[in-house]
DNA sequence: ATTTGTTGTTAAAATATGTCAATATATCTG
DNA sequence: CAGATATATTGACATATTTTAACAACAAAT
């Protein structure tokens, strides 16, 4: 795996704790940043693309459950719990909130990594890591091309951000409104238009999607495969 | 999530145990299969689908390592190890060798649930979750199509919400007003008229429905096979 | 400066879907 | 069987939604 590329944000109050998982994650070749509260990982959020957070449940302000409820809410971002002991329900807790997995403290770093590494293997691999396919399409979103059958196609950013937020979530239908705030278009038209032209590129026969669907008065769904 | 269609194997040659995880995943909605030792699991793995392994790590013959690292190098199949204590080297070589997860015994059962549970979001979501069959049409209610006959044809959300319905309970019968509240269609003849296009895309013989029939003063019943 | 291509917008065309009506068919009752 | 009632079928329709095609503004290239 190719660790070099992942982003990973700490979110601790102890200062202890957070400098000794950076200073490991960063041994690891991972690029880490870290928060010490809720509010303050919340805008590191919406200004870098994490790949990965490790949250400690207790914090002051917004505890670590409120604030995984909160961002999966909206998001699709992996995220392991750090819970204060191992106490079977807490973890729960976690769990059902939508947290992909948790550890108690005190906890051997070769241990996180190693849940990172599955965590990884298993949410990004496919979906947000820059090359991935639809169907035969393969996508490079990095250089904002795709190659279908041969041929290789551009997008623009705007069809790039609809991509990687659709790839995110294979099988969750997405509203117009959604779509529009995410491309920065504000026209439910044009939004048509950028999928039919998706379409184009992503489909083998564009006029009968297989991944690219509309649900009709809901939205758009991708499929993956 | 849909737990009914999901089939779990669970190895381990501890009859107490084995049972116990047996009767609560059964409870839970699972279909469990379970096995004694390695060969016998994967004899059942030859003839079954399964969608989860539950595999203890100790066992006469081959061990649950040595099961996992086979099986991972010829298939995909989510694995959760069970090690016989807490022991943090043993569980990081299970993962090593691609276990999903662990589980440290002894663990509550509904912790083990709730990682069957993140599992499956994480590996399968995609894969089957809404695939079925009524006689011989292939339905994936998830992309809206029914495959009869190699002919593809869509669904549409108000099919899809009462085939899921129906789906559900084969043999139960659907009142009228029952359909009218899944599919929220309002006229009595407008039912009529969506189960007769339902028809044309899961029957051979629309005219004469075997799975989709009238109960001549009650409503409709759906039959998979 | 001209051409070429891209991209969001807009209007027109096409499609999907619930409803309705007219007719046909089936099922039950006596 | 006849008559009554329930259900099916078909086509037409209206409406909402989606797709297509044409356009215009702009950028990039020649």
């Amino acid at each position: 795996m190719e660790k070099n590329k992942y982003h990973i944000l700490v979110v601790d109050d102890d200062d202890k704790i957070k400098i000794l998982i950076k200073q490991f994650l960063i041994e690891k070749g991972f690029i880490v940043s870290t928060a010490s509260n809720a509010n303050e990982a919340k805008e590191k959020i919406d200004i870098f693309e994490f790949n990965l957070l490790v949250l400690d449940v207790m914090m002051p302000g917004q505890s670590g459950y409120e604030l995984t409820k909160e961002l999966k809410q909206s998001r699709n971002i992996p995220i392991i719990l750090l819970t204060a002991k191992g106490e079977v329900e807490n973890r729960i807790h976690g769990l059902e909130l939508g947290a992909d997995d948790y550890l108690g403290k005190p906890f051997e770093p070769k241990e996180l990594l190693l849940r990172i590494n599955n965590i990884i293997k298993a949410n990004i691999k496919q979906n947000i890591s820059l090359k991935s396919k639809i169907g035969i399409a393969e996508l490079d979103l990095n250089r904002m091309t795709i190659k279908l059958n041969q041929k290789i196609k551009k997008i623009n950013s705007s069809e790039k951000k609809v991509l990687l937020k659709m790839l995110a979530s294979p099988g969750k239908i997405f509203s117009r409104n959604e779509i529009g705030k995410i491309s920065e278009i504000s026209q439910e038209r044009s939004i048509d238009v950028m999928i039919t032209r998706l379409r184009k590129k992503i489909e083998e026969d564009p006029k009968n999607p297989k991944f690219l669907q509309t649900v009709r008065g809901s939205g758009y769904v991708l499929w993956i495969k």
